[in-house]
RNA sequence: GCGGAAGUGGUGGAACUGGCAGACACACCAUCUUGAGGGGGUGGCGCCGAAAGGCGUGGGGGUUCAAAUCCCCCCUUCCGCACCA
């Protein structure tokens, strides 16, 4: 570079008051244009030429106020979303509200404000921050679940599944959380206590309760895992136990002596290949034929209920596992269908009544529960299975015992009459077979999903839509007569039972198929219903007659990207992919998941711990919004870490980011061009070494963003990059714009002796200056709508920048000419050395052993690897 | 117990396929601007050492010209599952 003179600075004072970067008023300016111009955003129609793009975010739940987790959550949707349209999508990017829900009782309990005037009022404010934040989303299409235009279609589709038989009403023992005073379902149970109240334990009630007959598809849901390779392992994995698949036999062992009824016992086992060390058989305390077996032994009976209480006790703790066993014999036997031994049959409190057949046959010698169990009880343990070894059958007369239990699979069979000597995975087959022939048993898979149980006995809910008529029986509210309105004021209390009980006007009406008097269903819906289909009434939100319009959903789906917290992996997720199913069995939608891709972003922590009111450690996004700017805030969530970590929420940081807003937004503002747009200039032919050095890094930059948005979502590295873009450019473009005559623009306070390069002519600079501008505007509108859309304006430009292409990025352009090549001798770094990008490897290799001669002097050079472009290794002896 | 993810400066984190460890930022130090400052500019900043140099990615071993990255053993943290027969 040969443009260097020392020049003479003075102080430049005094600041320029206009360029202070004030987020406050450019975020309200352009939040006040946004509003008055919503089509903006609005997704083009389903019959546009675009590509379109489905980006969603998991609707909120109407609380009050946004917290740090929903707008990380939103940010990187938005700047998807954002990212997306700048490339030429048709982009739905809708938003909503799962507005049933419990915390709405508690409010007009303690504050005596009815549920549907707290909620609306809780969404105008989140929508109003949300709006703040400046998100993206589409508001023509925004679905609250709360009302009837939404539940309406809840009901419908509850119709629906009712005629499919795939919704039935039984009596059995279900969750009854007493904090939320209604019952919940399986997958909102966690650690035996409720998943919205951590301390409190779930008890167990005898309940007649509606069920959604989910284990219809249990098959499908575990099969489609396999496809949805953009969804995370984890929440593929958390899927796949809790469907919990096994594939087995059923085998009946008959009772030995007469019993009224009941003659056998059919047990559940995937392990049919060790049922000649069976020594016992197993029952559930809860199984039907305990009765029976018990008789009227007042000592049996109550051993009995000893382990019922046991059992009870450790299912409300949530620590079956830790359970010690116990168990009673009957004092009546069982004969094992192959061999016709008879084995004792007890009762014990580690079977459980609800998977399987709540019967087992119990072989201690290769199971770890049984055998803990008979050595507690002395009952006989017997070695049918023995380690396999390759090649090498077992002399007969001396088996090697392993080490009991011993409960691999890759094993021989011994003591097993007929089928001694096969290999376990034969004999699973081949004894199975036997079974089938012999009528004693079959070949079955047992899941450990169960059915969803939606009733819940509380006010703010979706009424089921059901009548119970004294003639008639069960009978459904005809389609027309949909929505069945929740009545409004209601006298809420968490005591006595669903509060629509108390209500006459609701309960008493008028059976459809008689005209006698019926009594209305007085539980409403699981709310996890709302949420299970919310995204594809995005697709058309104002349908009146209809829940979705097919054409329509079939453009749109399935969604391309679902961003959301992991704490959905089984509920939420599980549901809605039944639900899609389930519509797709109906005919309404082709699509056979919801989502292609699905990604869960980290918790946002502070100092540590989970931000919660009792730690007092929440932060406000209303607050950071008001000391740094919605920007900023967005922006710092996506710069501390990548979206997939936990982000430990910083405030210096948020600091960080404005900073760095704020010397972009001074740059742009002092050296825009806005009388010379870009495109009345083509890209300078001959740039000085320095105006090169900057577009070098600005399309590496670019390539860079591009490839973390289509690839890792490390956008933390994406800002960076930006960053790096700027300290690199700043300096250089202050000095191409410089008038020697003004100001010092950039150097604030500097005294003294500095080296400055020659500016280059204006020919060179405005046009170099307005391009390079442009392009850094773009590249920040994903992270920071606000600043972007100003200095957009800045810089001149008229058209929407959220429809303007986003910089394509030029891999020539981004090569360096002059590569830095390390140069290590055995390994070590000791040099480097400055070479064309084009030169031999003759050449790099010459200049390197130049460059490290005296630390090779005197030894003998093994061999050199010379890795292309990075660096050269002298390996010496 | 089983399964998964992760351990890198004072801090958040970079290093994508084995190739210069610590990009980018925060904090800190120095310095300039200032009456002063929480603003702005410049420089420094892994550890030991005056320097040359050495040591460094949870610990120990290994493979390799070369290891944060691959292999083996161990430790720690977080998450999920946990009598599922």
């Amino acid at each position: 570079m040969s443009e260097i003179t020392e020049t003479k600075i003075t102080a430049n004072q005094p600041e320029q008051r206009e360029l202070r970067y004030e987020p406050q008023q450019i975020e309200e300016k352009w939040h006040a244009r946004w509003e008055a111009d919503p089509a903006l955003y609005a997704a083009e129609p389903h019959t546009s030429k675009r590509k379109k793009y489905y980006v969603l975010e998991m609707l909120p739940y109407p609380s009050g106020a946004l917290h740090m987790g929903h707008v990380r959550n939103y940010a990187i949707g938005d700047a998807l979303a954002r990212y997306m349209w700048m490339n030429g999508y048709n982009v739905l990017h809708p938003m909503g509200w799962d507005a049933f829900g419990l915390p709405a009782e508690n409010a007009a309990i303690k504050n005596n404000v009815p549920p549907r005037q707290w909620t609306l009022s809780n969404i105008g404010h989140m929508k109003a921050q949300m709006k703040r934040i400046g998100f993206a989303y589409d508001w023509s299409r925004e679905v609250a679940t709360c009302l009837p235009e939404y539940y309406k279609w809840n009901q419908w589709f509850f119709l629906k599944l009712y005629e499919k038989g795939l919704a039935y009403r039984k009596k059995s023992k279900v969750n009854w959380c007493p904090e939320c005073a209604t019952v919940l379902a399986n997958e909102q149970v966690v650690d035996g206590c409720c998943w919205r109240h951590e301390e409190t334990q779930v008890q167990q009630q005898e309940l007649e309760q509606w069920f959604v007959r989910t284990t219809n598809y249990s098959e499908e849901l575990l099969a489609g895992l396999d496809k949805l390779e953009g969804w995370p392992e984890k929440v593929r994995t958390m899927q796949r136990n809790w469907i919990g698949r096994s594939e087995g036999a059923l085998v009946d062992f008959k009772i030995d002596g007469a019993i009224s009824g009941t003659e056998k016992i059919t047990v559940f086992t995937t392990r049919i290949d060790t049922i000649y060390g069976a020594t016992s058989i197993q029952l559930a305390p809860e199984h039907p034929l305990v009765a029976e077996l018990v008789g009227n032994d007042p000592h049996l009976h109550s051993k009995v209920e000893d382990l019922l209480r046991e059992q009870a006790r450790a299912r409300e703790v949530g620590d079956v596992g830790a359970i010690e066993k116990h168990g009673v014999f009957t004092g009546r036997y069982a004969l094992n269908p192959f061999n016709q031994e008879k084995v004792p049959i007890w009762v014990a409190n580690y079977i459980l009544m609800d998977y399987g057949t709540g019967a087992i046959m119990s072989v201690p010698a290769h199971d770890e529960r049984d055998h803990e169990f008979a050595q507690k009880y002395g009952l006989e343990i017997r070695i049918v299975i023995l380690p396999r070894r390759i090649g090498q059958p077992p002399a007969p007369g001396e088996p090697e015992p392993p080490v009991l239990p011993y409960t691999e699979k890759d094993s021989l069979l011994i003591n097993s009459g007929e089928f001694s000597q096969l290999s376990n995975q034969e004999a699973i087959q081949k004894m199975s077979a036997f079974a089938e022939q012999h009528g004693f048993g079959k070949r079955t898979v047992t899941y450990r999903l169960k059915d969803w149980g939606i009733s819940r006995q509380r006010y703010w809910g979706t009424p089921i839509p059901m009548l119970y008529c004294e003639k008639c029986g069960v009978v459904p509210v005809p389609e027309k007569d949909l929505p069945v309105l929740l009545p409004e004021n209601v006298d809420i209390t968490l005591q006595g039972g669903s509060p629509l009980g108390r209500v006459p006007e609701f309960v008493n009406a008028t059976c459809p198929k008689c005209g006698g008097s019926a009594r209305r269903e007085t539980d409403t819906m699981d709310t996890f219903v709302d949420s299970s289909w919310y995204f594809y009434r995005y697709t058309n939100a104002k349908l009146a007659d209809r829940p979705l319009d097919t054409a329509t959903v079939n453009y749109w789906f399935p969604i391309d990207q679902y961003i959301g917290g992991v704490e959905h992996a089984i509920l939420h997720l599980i549901y809605s992919r039944f639900w899609t199913k389930f519509m797709r069995d109906l005919g309404l939608v082709k699509n056979d998941e919801p989502a292609t891709r699905l990604f869960t972003q980290g918790m946002v922590i502070k100092d540590g711990a989970k931000m919660s009111k009792s730690k007092g450690n929440v932060v406000s996004p209303d607050d950071m919004v008001a000391k740094f700017g919605a920007d900023s805030t967005r922006m710092y969530s996506l710069f501390a870490t990548s979206p997939d970590r936990e982000l430990d929420w910083q405030e210096a940081g948020v600091e960080g980011v404005h900073r760095f807003l704020s010397r972009i937004y001074r740059l742009v503002k002092r050296n825009a061009q806005p009388t010379h747009p870009f495109w009345n200039h083509p890209r300078p032919r001959h740039l000085p070494d320095n105006l090169r050095k900057i577009e070098r890094k600005l399309h590496q930059t670019i390539l860079k963003i591009r490839n973390d948005f289509e690839g890792r979502w490390h956008f933390n590295t994406s800002i960076a990059a930006l960053m790096e873009l700027l300290n690199e450019a700043s300096e250089i473009i202050e000095w191409a714009n410089y008038e020697p005559t003004g100001p010092l623009p950039f150097m604030q306070g500097q005294t003294g002796f500095i080296h400055v390069p020659v500016p280059p002519t204006k020919e060179v600079a405005i046009p170099f200056t307005a391009l390079f501008l442009r392009q850094f505007v773009l590249l920040l509108a994903p992270f920071a709508p606000y600043l972007a859309a100003e200095l957009w304006e800045v810089i001149g430009e008229k058209a929407i920048l959220l429809r303007t292409d986003w910089p394509k990025g030029d891999a020539i352009l981004a090569l360096e000419e002059v590569i830095d090549i390390a140069v290590q001798v055995n390994g070590k770094l000791r040099d480097h050395v400055l070479i064309e990008y084009n030169a031999t490897e003759e050449t790099v290799k010459a200049a390197a052993l130049a460059k490290v001669a005296l630390h090779v002097e005197g030894k003998e050079i093994a061999k050199v690897i010379v890795v292309a472009g990075k660096l050269v290794n002298v390996v010496v002896r």
